[in-house]
DNA sequence: CGCATAGTTGACTACGCTCAACCCTGGTGG
DNA sequence: CCACCAGGGTTGAGCGTAGTCAACTATGCG
């Protein structure tokens, strides 16, 4: 992947792209802004809103390591959302215009973003299968076999807010509580602070 | 477009591309073939459907005249989910490793592909945004307001049954229709056959 | 030590699902 | 030309599950 390194890049998109560090709570950028750059999450994660009205704001997505974000704008002028760091994040900062004249020029560049863009479609496919099973319990239990499968591992480290995960699978945090315990009573998962153990019998 | 007419492809990709016509009910491609070719629906439109254990099945989304069909097996050597044509439709068949490979000698291709996965990706975060509204008459009339900016029309055709929005909504069809007589009830719309009149009111 | 926030648990509410019956349309065949 | 049938769409009644609101606990941070 030569578009996640900056080095590898082609000498005059390098020198134009550039690492980006951001604390908690800081903006990437802001809906409406003019959408000058294209982004990769190098490290920590960020979390992407719209406003509608003043007050009326609705979560879109997340986006963690090797994400990339503001690709929705790769072709419109301006954002049309918000982008947050949830934790300290890097990002790899590219120039747009730039990035998309260089893809004419590298045809691995283009093969690159196109692998990142069929990714993040599979991942948000997910999502909407995952919003397909009615059940809280069941929708959890196939969220969480996604994860063992991504990481080939029974045992799954959630290294993020529960409150997080429940916005994301469309829950209020209450349901997700209960939809965890009763997964634990059913004997289908084990838990431990936020390590979470997916039993054997489970995960077919 | 280039990509979008298989006469501006270069020479040797347009030799082996082809239109191919289907019959309402059949098969494009089946979940676990050889992911060989990718498609662009050029008419009619197609169903995605996934099989779990036999007879149980799950709809993943409806693809209509330029959508792309199989992008998600791009990467992948079998396709993971199955096509199947609504209607009568006609799609263009791409060769994939052809394709991939003139993607990089011929830079506006791999920007046209780009153009579409981009595309993509919005209308999947449409959708998902959609879920997130959970009373199904708002669900519902902010799903016409799409449809209308994007016709840019407040006359909205549905071309398609109720049966087959309310599956992509996430509704039943029976709330479906309580969703539209509520509306109906409460003048933000006029029903008459199969078109739906927004009213200027419930636009903003 | 005090405060803010995440997570948990309980009681109640409300909305969409299920199942059933019915209407309507288009297509088919006698 | 009508009788029949199949499927989409509508409407009704009852049920079940997630949301809401509230109280409480636990944890981390200043």
């Amino acid at each position: 992947m030569k578009l996640l390194s900056k080095n590898s890049l082609p000498p005059n998109l390098r020198d134009r792209t550039f690492i980006k560090q951001l604390v908690t709570g800081q903006r990437l950028f802001q809906q409406g802004d003019s959408a000058k750059y294209f982004f990769i999450v190098q490290t920590g994660r960020f979390k992407l809103i719209r406003y509608f009205d003043t007050s009326n704001v609705i979560n879109l997505e997340f986006a963690k390591t090797g994400d990339s974000l503001g690709d929705r704008s790769i072709f419109t002028d301006v954002y049309d959302s918000s982008a947050i760091a949830l934790v300290d994040s890097t990002v790899i900062v590219y120039p747009k215009q730039l990035l998309l004249s260089s893809l004419l020029e590298d045809p691995d560049l283009a093969g690159d973003l196109i692998a990142i863009l069929v990714k993040k479609m599979q991942s948000l496919q997910v999502n909407l299968e995952l919003r397909n099973i009615r059940l809280a319990h069941q929708r959890l239990l196939q969220y969480l076999r996604y994860l063992a499968t991504a990481d080939n591992d029974r045992v799954i480290n959630l290294d993020r807010p529960y409150k997080e995960i429940a916005l994301e699978l469309g829950f209020t945090p209450e349901t997700l509580s209960r939809a965890l315990l009763r997964l634990e009573q059913e004997g289908k998962i084990d838990r431990q602070q936020n390590k979470i153990i997916l039993h054997n019998s489970s995960v077919a």
